[in-house]
DNA sequence: TCATTAACACGGG
DNA sequence: CCCGTGTTAATGA
């Protein structure tokens, strides 16, 4: 049966954050997706009708300049929800940000007549969509803070930890352009800075790979 | 002063 | 050979 699967996925994740008939309930009412590496999940400009619950991987969350390039925001991890798709759902616009799959990622769609519906019925419910939106919010403050106070070198350091953090892995396999691209820079600053901070003996350089050391 | 742009050399796949 | 990388020189904010 495939709505226990679906259950049992989510109790994985979820079982310490809803009750057990809400997790019965998202698992009759909403179906499981898959996302391989790179794949855009939500597009700019896109109407959202169903709202994401993140089961495993990492999405990250860009804002996208009409003129030139893009500038990564912040990353949702696993148990986390998408902020502006609550915004989006709620209020019926279109969504302000790009969602790109970070690796693999597995997530469930709920329906936002349910959303509207379990806001009333389940107190669990209502506080997870609250508290995360709080703590989008919080990132997105961090987000500006870094964008406005750090220089490009934290910034940067700031961004190959959350990587790390996110894959679990103390290896990036990034290329200068795309983290240039992602931190909206060129990438001889990239390649300059990454440079220093081999030098410093935080990172060490491969090809197609930076290993994060400590 | 520091980022960007363009250009070039090096080397691995 | 192509691509990612490291470096430099010129230019601009």
């Amino acid at each position: 049966m495939i709505k226990d699967k679906n259950y049992e996925l989510l109790k994985l994740t979820y079982q310490n954050i809803f009750e057990k008939e809400l997790i019965e309930e998202i698992a009759e009412t909403s179906s499981i997706k898959d996302f391989k590496k790179d794949e855009v999940i939500i597009e700019i400009g896109s109407y959202i009708k169903q709202m994401p619950l993140l089961l495993e991987g990492a999405i990250k969350i860009i804002r996208e300049d009409m003129i030139q390039g893009e500038l990564l925001l912040y990353f949702i991890e696993r148990g986390d929800t998408c902020a502006m798709t609550l915004t989006c759902c709620l209020g019926k616009t279109k969504s302000e940000i790009r969602a790109v799959s970070e690796n693999s990622v597995k997530l469930i769609m709920v329906a936002v007549e349910k959303m509207e519906e379990w806001m009333i019925k389940y107190k669990s419910w209502r506080n997870f969509v609250l508290a995360s939106y709080n703590s989008r919010m919080n990132e997105l403050l961090l987000a500006i803070d870094t964008l406005a106070f750090m220089k490009m070198d934290e910034r940067l350091l700031k961004y190959l930890k959350d990587k790390a953090k996110i894959n679990q892995s103390n290896l990036i396999k990034n290329t200068h352009q795309e983290i240039a691209y992602e931190l909206n820079t060129s990438r001889v600053v990239i390649s300059r800075l990454l440079k220093a901070l081999e030098n410093k003996s935080i990172i060490k350089l491969k090809r197609n790979v930076i290993q994060l050391l400590q």
